[in-house]
RNA sequence: UUAGCCAGCUAGGCAAUUACGCCGCAAGGUGAGGAAAGUCCGAGCAUCGCAGAGCAAUCACGCUUGAUAACGUCAAGCCAAGGUAACUUGAGGAAAAGUGCAACAGAAAGAUACCGCCACUUGUGGCAAGGGUGAAAAAGUGAGGUAAGAGCUCACUCAAAGUUAUGGUGACAUAGCUUUGCUGUAAACUCCGUGAGAUGCAAGGUGUGGAACAUAUGGGCUGCUCGUCCGUUCCCGUGACCGCUGGAGCAUGGCAGCAAUGUCAUGCCAAGAUUGAUGAUUGCCUUAAAUGACAGAACUCGGCUUAUAGGCUGACUAAAACG
RNA sequence: GCUGAUGUGGCGAAAUGGCAGACGCACAAGGUUCAGGUCCUUGUGAGAGCAAUCUCAUGCAGGUUCAAGUCCUGUCAUCAGCA
């Protein structure tokens, strides 16, 4: 379920969710959210040069794709959503860093209501 | 022991759970580095029409011998500079083919005479020892010599060119003889020698969609000239598939060589993505310490350069102490 | 992945291999004015020093040269182009 399907690729599906959507802002990370006509959740990365070279942005992009996978199962689908990483991202541990976006989801209303 | 100098090695290991890329019907297998980096050199490969040639321009390199597919790389040497030494550094051909440049200071910057010295004499001749300037001022010391002086002469020394002998494959070294006393700069132009066609996988091929035009004052990858070719063309888009990983490959051992490296035998197959796969959690072992340095393949190799925690090993030098 | 350009006071910039920072903006002080602006004059890189003055400064590190912002090599940063 979370292989290439639930991926956002193409450049213009990122501009149309940075147009169109929400965003909410945190600490380490900003997500951008809108709705979909797809059934399935769709996940976009985005991570500047900003932040350092190639080791660190993949680095970074690895494990918030793993914080982001682990939470798809609770949350509401048929969203496109792209999580952005900001300059100081680097500073924070892992479950810094989940704990972060499990905040941003709530905020977004996000998560699936028959758990919540 | 202290200080130094050179070289090499390592870049934790084995598992479990879960998540992901690729291969596979499945079971399962496999999955970043010593620099993967910078893109600074050298090649393969591809296209420019599987037709190019000459000249010019431009660029690069520049001690010797060897290694290599090749190189601007490497090895062993030579010479120069630095260091007490181990050792380090060097784009290290030609300045006597020609041109340019050498600020300021200084009388004068490859050409001279301000002060000064000497002679006759009151402005002419001779001189370059002494003075000061400068990064650099006509080779240095001593003696002879002279009106005063001067490589003008002599002795020794220094430097350069030529030449002979010996040693070395050679760069070159050592010794002798002859001649000379010539500034520096070529990382200024230049000359000499050697080399380079251009563009880079966003190359290019297959497939697919669209548009324009009807044949020229067209196009064909630095310039010019010559030759030649194209109508199956040209322009734009998409990025599906191929290119895409078995190669100047890796490991172990023997042999040759001072070494770089070569060669033989045996065994092995080890990423292939395209919003771009290695993350998270945990256990055990090694250890002084265990995820902690620098850091992520994008067609592929050989180098160079730069970044790099902690640790280990070996050779050598100087000083001091002891034997 | 590939290709190219730039780097000098706080900012924009100039500088044949020969005293680095011309010139403009900005800032500070003084003058002019009842006051402000305009205008005029002077000054302003960093450190040490009472001062005279000395040392360090053209992104960084080396090299060539008597002498380097300038020439050469390496490196770092920034910017731009190629879909």
């Amino acid at each position: 379920m979370l292989k290439k399907a639930n991926r956002l690729k193409k450049r213009y599906q990122f501009n149309y969710v940075y147009k169109a959507g929400e965003h909410f802002v945190g600490k380490a990370m900003v997500l951008y959210t809108s709705t979909s006509k797809t059934k399935n959740i769709k996940v976009g990365f985005a991570v500047n040069k900003k932040i350092g070279h190639a080791f660190k942005r993949n680095l970074i992009k690895r494990r918030l794709r793993e914080i982001v996978y682990s939470e798809i199962p609770n949350m509401k689908q048929q969203y496109n959503i792209i999580v952005m990483a900001r300059e100081n991202i680097f500073d924070f541990s892992f479950s810094e860093l989940s704990e972060e976006f499990q905040k941003l989801i709530l905020k977004a209303g996000l998560l699936n209501e028959k758990i919540s």
